[in-house]
DNA sequence: ACATTAATTGACCTTTCGGTCAATAAAGCT
DNA sequence: AGCTTTATTGACCGAAAGGTCAATTAATGT
């Protein structure tokens, strides 16, 4: 047997209790919004007192930040090691077929992410700062050394990524609006697919790249 | 003199009154959300006593709901009486361009339409039904008659309306992420061209329209 | 002028909010 | 074993929430 870094029983089951608060703040965060969501609600939600979960995490507040601490990781995922050497249409359907699958599959994330920004983002202004501005730095010069080649059409490259942004969380975010216009009642397996390949012909075609054929694999 | 409908003096208090708090009820449940703003945050904005504000609308709800109905006007502009003979072109940049200035310019209503949609659309369901959704299928069915016509590339047109609604869109209710990751402390009097122009070459070209120059008129 | 109706508002109600605290229980250390 | 530290939790707190009410004031119709 390995040795262990000292598994606890408290650091076990600590950890094991953070997480059913958390998950289930996390839930309530994301249907509710902040002011929305009660720490009674949530106490009954993972069934634990409500002075448990203070003693955890000190405040509302904090358990708010505790909460979008644990989800950042997933939402930074993709066009990771982007160069300008890569293709474009292959990176930028990549992308964009990631990021509606993440829309599709974890709405909650995405709704705590809008409704947080909405609010003009008081607990991520740090994180944009230090973590997103310099990532979106980078993925920008690429766009542009793409243009620069005559790769993709000139425009903006900030609002190329916008673009993406906007064009898949829209279908987690306003998930409630897209169904009811639709006469749907929930997304489908089909959606996914019909999604991706609708946003990727209007984007690549829109910045003069060729429409990759859906991968049926 | 023309025989108006009375114009009584309590008549007209009362609506300048209604006003009064409407205005402020909007700017707070924009910035706060439905359950961030108070009822006594309301008054003391709108400089009338909490109980007159409960005299005119009956319940928190019931202001709500006189805000939302109050914007709801403003927000259905556009594509209005769009025929499948009109030129696809022409049509979708004055509406892209319409969709942008709105956005830009009354930046709370967006969002607060955005904090309503995200959690579920309570207030909005019916309307979304009886209003949203006609309305919608009129506009889809013209992008079908454009597809068959060969005129644009035949894509799903709900996935495409979606499209133009969430880039425009995002430039108001995500204004704060944007600006941030930008390095801008607001949006200046070029962003609206540059947003338009490079949403629109995105969009039009992206289901096989010629870009219109952006007009400088 | 006067009775009636609508508007205004301060005081007050209940409920729920986020948060504290002290008493108890459990685990860890030597 | 016994001592120390960490967890657990019910009872409780002041503040603020949404909402009611009764008393007062101001317009309106006749």
């Amino acid at each position: 047997m390995t040795t262990q870094i000292k598994p606890n029983k408290k650091e076990v089951t600590r950890e094991k209790n953070q997480n059913l608060i958390l998950n289930a703040a996390e839930q309530l965060f994301s249907q509710l919004g902040y002011e929305g969501a009660s720490m009674s609600m949530v106490a009954k939600e993972a069934q634990v007192p409500k002075a448990n979960i203070l003693y955890y995490f000190k405040s509302k507040d904090g358990l708010y930040e505790a909460v979008i601490d644990r989800i950042i990781a997933h939402w930074n995922l993709g066009l990771d090691n982007v160069t300008a050497d890569d293709d474009p249409a292959t990176v930028l359907y990549n992308y964009i077929k990631s990021k509606v699958i993440l829309a599709i599959n974890e709405p909650f994330q995405s709704r705590l992410f809008a409704s947080e920004i909405l609010r003009g983002a008081p607990y991520l202004q740090n994180y944009f700062r230090t973590n997103t501005r310099p990532w979106v730095k980078q993925k920008v010069d690429v766009f542009q050394a793409w243009m620069d080649a005559k790769k993709i059409d000139a425009i903006d490259p900030y609002h190329l990524l916008f673009t993406i942004w906007a064009t898949t969380q829209y279908y987690a975010d306003f998930q409630s609006e897209v169904l009811l216009v639709m006469n749907k009642l929930e997304y489908d397996e089909t959606d996914v697919a019909q999604i991706t390949q609708s946003i990727a012909h209007i984007i690549l075609k829109g910045i003069g790249l060729k429409v990759p054929e859906q991968s049926k694999a």
